[in-house]
Formats: structure tokens, C-alpha cells, sequence
DNA sequence: CTCCTGTGTAAGATGTTGCTTAAATACTTA
DNA sequence: TAAGTATTTAAGCAACATCTTACACAGGAG
């Protein structure tokens, strides 16, 4: 979970990820949205998305088709829903607490 | 947005802000926590957390209280909910992209 | 095999982060 | 006012992140 919110705390990662949230998309066709930025600093960002877990890649012939993979933002996502304060959460925060100090 | 997922990408602010969730702590109280670091080092991530929006702080004489302020939070999670490839959520970016391309 | 296209890797410059210690500030108490 | 407590600010440093350019590798086409 922390490599993945790290990887999401970098801007250009984001758009990344938005870009191939629903469909395949090559390294090429990606780091061409990016204008301001160089190609392998495209392929870096890439390989910090896969090894975070937030990104499946696939090879096709010469390309390499990279797509999201929700399953990895879903990890991340836990600790935002575990930070709303609502009583059922109390309950359990409670109820584990309980365990930890016994 | 961006300032609050950086904010949180660090594991030691998550634990601060776990700690003030759902009550008010002085800095000293939360610095205690963190035996491995310095008090300095806390208060930095307090006033990082302050600036990111997550944190809010009222001083009580001598003492600074802090407490997460859930709003901040919010904002950072829209990211996340942006992301689930809901029917829904296709319909709003393909009328999105509509407008940008036209 | 050779050339071209698509892509990743290596090495290095530069900026940012997270920590430390020392000093300063703000408030409380005697 | 002087001393003590709670906390932040300042300065400096080591580690890390992000970018660049140059090079290497893999696969398809001639």
C-alpha cells in the first residue's frame, strides 16, 4: 500500500493511470501525451506504476501494452475508506485496540 | 489535491493522522508516539499536514492541538473514486472528451 | 543479415525530502 | 522579571526522486 500511494502522489503518474484506466494503451502512444517530457523518463514512471502493482503490462511483438490494474488502487484506496469516521469504524478501531492492549 | 496525496504518500504522516482522527492531541502527545524520531521531525510533518489541508490546529495556551480535519481527506479520495471504470463514470469522460475535442 | 521502429536501461545532474542539532519563540508559573 | 515547559524555526546534511542524454536490446521488414 505504500508504494502504491506513493506512486500516486507524483502528478504525472495520475494522468498515467487515468490514460489506460480503460483500455490498452503502448509506451509510445502514452509517452506521446506528455510533450514536456522526455520518453525515457515516460518508461521510468511506467515501471515505478507496474512495480507498485498499479499497472499490468503485456508484451505485443515490438510494443509493450500497458493497462490499469484496479485490484492495486483498490489496496490504497483501504486506507482512505479507514479514515472516515463513522460509528461502525469506531466499533472496530475500538474492538482492536482492545486486542492490542491485552 | 496534489499537495494532500503527497502529504499522505509518507507512512509516518498516515500514522499522525490515524492518531488525530477522532480526537484532539497536543504535538507533544503525538511526537511521543514516534520514539524513533525527533520532536523537530514531528513538527515538520505537522506543519506539512496543516498545509495539505488534513490537519487542523488551535493553540490552548501553551500547547498546539491538532486534529484531522476530513475535508481534506475528501478531496484527495476523489481521486480514487474518479477511478472505478463505473458505466457511469464512462458516460461523464466520454461527454468530457466530447467538449475537450470539439 | 541489416535496417528501422519501439522501448527499456545506465549514468549522471539537479532538486526535493526527511532527518538532526542548535537556537528562537510563546506561554505559564513562581 | 526570571525560570521552566511546549513547541517551532533555522541550518545543514544524507538519501532519494525525477529528469536528461547516450546507449542497448528486441522484434518486424526488406
Amino acid at each position: 500500500m505504500d508504494e502504491a500511494l506513493r506512486a500516486v502522489a507524483d502528478p504525472t503518474r495520475r494522468t498515467i493511470l487515468v490514460l489506460v484506466r480503460d483500455r490498452e494503451l503502448p509506451a509510445g502512444d502514452i509517452a506521446a501525451r506528455f510533450p514536456g517530457i522526455s520518453r525515457p523518463a515516460v518508461s521510468q514512471h511506467l515501471r515505478i506504476l507496474v512495480t507498485a502493482g498499479l499497472l499490468d503490462m503485456r508484451r505485443d511483438g515490438n510494443r509493450r501494452l500497458y493497462r490499469m490494474r484496479p485490484d492495486g488502487l483498490a489496496e490504497a484506496a483501504v486506507f482512505f475508506e479507514s479514515m472516515w469516521s463513522d460509528p461502525l469504524r469506531r466499533l472496530k478501531d475500538a474492538a482492536e485496540r482492545e486486542e492490542g492492549s491485552s
